[in-house]
DNA sequence: AATTTTATATGACAAATGTCATGTATCGAC
DNA sequence: GTCGATACATGACATTTGTCATATAAAATT
């Protein structure tokens, strides 16, 4: 028998859910909340096999919620319920360690991703996985403003990480080849690169994303 | 009651899967097979609603059976089986649309994945899951080969995407400078680039992923 | 054994790159 | 109006880079 607790805003859905996963003879809903805050109090209070949570919620995200869970209890398996792709959320649950990530209109494959998630699974709604790749791209974008990197040297950032030369740079901005070369030493210095094709590297690797390319 | 075929090149494994989907009143194991082209032949005999598939045979590997599958009916659901996490694959299989990749060893895992999958979902091994990241910024292997690119070669290019000089190459894989260079300039030659960062570039968006880093 | 390939190395050279000190014009603050 | 900041530019310099022609020894072919 699988021991869940159940948390969704929406007291309907959260009824419904229990209804179908109930349906079974496998899976007990111990309790359902309705908020982050209760999420964590009934999480210490039934230690569920598995908790069903809904992504976006009043007080805190599904999201915050689990965070603290899973610190507390590392091992947690929780198995996020979303209305409709909220993309953001999708990389954030990822990495965070969380087991699913499902659609909730998704009836019939809710009480199958409970259990496979009960066995060491990790379930993802189809709709979900396909945006996958996509998302993962967008890596954190970096801080530019934190190293201070003006505007005119994020352009240059940019440009290198498309691989034109100081020349190129020069005639795509309207600037000398020297004023370029300016640009770019500073920018060196204020990330501790070496040279161009680290910068590149540095583009790639940690920031990327942000604006156009 | 869901219909699946069983495929994987050790007789012993495909028997005991068998014995293991069938022990629940689910699941039936219409027939297994053991090779890449019996899994084409078998899945157009029965049109199973899962494909387990091993992803590692004999005469060809999982990947290539599901694709054909996949490009003469798009919706196939295949589940694949993999003894210990075979990274190289479990990107192209995402792609390619597979449904889902799993440990064998799982026992437990394996009849609720494939209920899972039956429902729409998609579903990883946790250990598999756990690697996504890092193996999705991989982007699709550039073909060295087609373009003449010697070992030696490819190992220069990911130092410098890793944004190392001529000279600290030269010092990590025990050469001269101007032999780097050498090897450097021919690289450049064969991909039609200019300049190093622009290699970087190339690597971080064309091709990278095959060996390291 | 003779020949070709392969892997590595050199040196010479031009171009590109990165650094630095300095110069100039504009613009806003005081 | 002066001062200081900002944005852009220069020139000089050392280094790094990329190209090319050539060399050599070992390995593979013949």
């Amino acid at each position: 028998m699988i021991k869940t607790v159940v948390i969704d805003d929406d007291k309907l859905v959260s009824l419904s859910l229990k209804t179908i996963l109930e349906s079974g003879s496998e899976i007990t809903v111990a309790e359902i909340g309705s908020s982050g805050s209760e999420a964590i109090a009934l999480y210490e209070k039934h230690a569920p096999d598995v908790m069903l949570m809904d992504i976006r919620m009043n007080d805190m995200t599904g999201i915050e919620a689990g965070e603290k869970i899973l610190s507390a209890h590392p091992d947690a398996r929780i198995l996020y319920l979303t209305t409709f792709s909220d993309d953001e959320y999708i990389v954030k649950a990822l990495n965070m360690g969380a087991k699913g990530y499902i659609l909730k209109q998704d009836f019939e494959g809710i009480a199958p991703a409970v259990s496979a998630v009960m066995r060491g699974q990790r379930v993802f709604g189809d709709e979900v996985m396909t945006r996958l790749p996509e998302l993962m791209q967008r890596k954190s974008a970096f801080d530019f403003a934190a190293h201070d990197i003006s505007e005119k040297e994020q352009e240059i950032i940019v440009l290198v990480a498309r691989g034109l030369s100081n020349k190129e740079i020069a005639a795509q901005l309207f600037l000398s080849e020297g004023t370029v070369r300016n640009y770019l030493s500073s920018i060196l210095d204020k990330l501790s690169l070496r040279d161009r094709t680290q910068l590149a590297v540095f583009y790639y690797t940690k920031c990327s994303g942000s604006a156009d390319f």
